[in-house]
DNA sequence: CTTAGCTCGTACGGGAATATACGAGTTAAC
DNA sequence: GTTAACTCGTATATTCCCGTACGAGCTAAG
């Protein structure tokens, strides 16, 4: 399932190539046309061509890759121990992510097939989801209020935090911080516990 | 600086429903067409470029009415008294108003010059900061973050659950009671205060 | 070195949407 | 009832982007 046919050296080169300026352009514009991206390649138009068939396809390989590289560096993290504290170390490195490519997300909801997205999204979504559940379970986190809508809610957080800092309203520098403090805020169980 | 030259009533009427289309459409799907609008208004093509000389005028026209009638509701409400539950008031009734335009939102951020929206927009969220700054006062919510920030952030869970339930992975009965939660739990004092 | 794969320019066709031009018919206002 | 304003259809120009076709020239792989 690798190559059907093999690629050349060259070819593969392009390929890397044209996904990074894919996730690059669309990180930041959803509507980044072909013709940019083909030139921030600094690839002809129909080199992409040869290689994606169409618009949709290029931005799933952009997405798919781009999750990909964010997988490899949240599984990287050691989410045992303190619930909270693992929170924190998750948010740290997931905030850039969604940085990135929030535009991306945006780009590729537009272009595939309704769900796909989420489909693709599962992982990190889900991971989330996993140390919330754990630290409901110790009571470290309130469960009064359905995982999923917790899990988003901080997804959009993160998301609201990402345009702030691209709108220059706030310092990229604090934005840790301060999705950390939120995050957590949210996270945290009300005062009535009972 | 009402009307320089008076206006007769069939076209006070025709701008007026087709504001109303455009506020329902672009509310719905911000990449509605002119053709939709008019159409949907029950008025030809040509009698709404006869009032709107440009798709950015049309957007700005029905977010300005949309938020002229967001400001008629939320200035009846009291945001005297306990902060806390000031808030709850003033959520319970932003969150529907945001639902219903939250995408007229995004398409205005693609049409009109950059800063506009924000400038139009500055009523509501200047309402909500005075409100959080009140109650930073009277210590009833957290004085560590940014004000800039918390407003920012309640507005993103507004929309993000105003999303959640377009999506129809929320329950739009179960949204004003998690919107509240949230951002209560956004405001309040961290556990540690010194 | 030969071949198959890759690059990439130019040109073309198509679709969708915006906006303009013209003009005939209709209706409110006085 | 006259006028000015409004409605609205058809047609057309423009722009933008996608995707296809053709073909000449380069380059990696054996």
């Amino acid at each position: 399932m690798t190559t059907r046919t093999r690629r050349r050296a060259d070819a593969e080169r392009s390929i890397a190539r044209i996904v990074a300026a894919a996730r690059e352009l669309l990180g930041r514009d959803p509507a980044a046309t072909i013709d940019e991206i083909a030139a921030a390649a600094g690839v002809g138009r129909m080199t992409l061509y040869g290689h994606f068939p169409n618009r949709a396809e290029l931005v799933e390989a952009a997405l798919v890759d781009a999750l990909a590289d964010g997988e490899r560096t949240l599984s990287a993290i050691d989410l045992a121990g303190d619930p909270a504290a693992a929170l924190d170390r998750l948010l740290a490195s997931s905030w850039s992510l969604v940085a990135e490519s929030s535009s991306l997300l945006a780009a590729a909801q537009e272009v595939l097939p309704p769900g796909r997205v989420r489909q693709l999204h599962g992982a990190p979504a889900a991971r989330l989801e996993e140390l919330i559940r754990r630290g409901q379970g110790s009571g470290a986190f309130r469960a009064d209020l359905p995982i999923g809508w917790l899990v988003s809610a901080s997804h959009y957080l993160l998301k609201g935090a990402a345009e702030e800092a691209r709108a220059g309203r706030l310092d990229a520098a604090s934005v840790p911080g301060l999705v950390t403090a939120s995050v957590r805020a949210l996270l945290r169980p009300p005062a009535d516990a009972r």
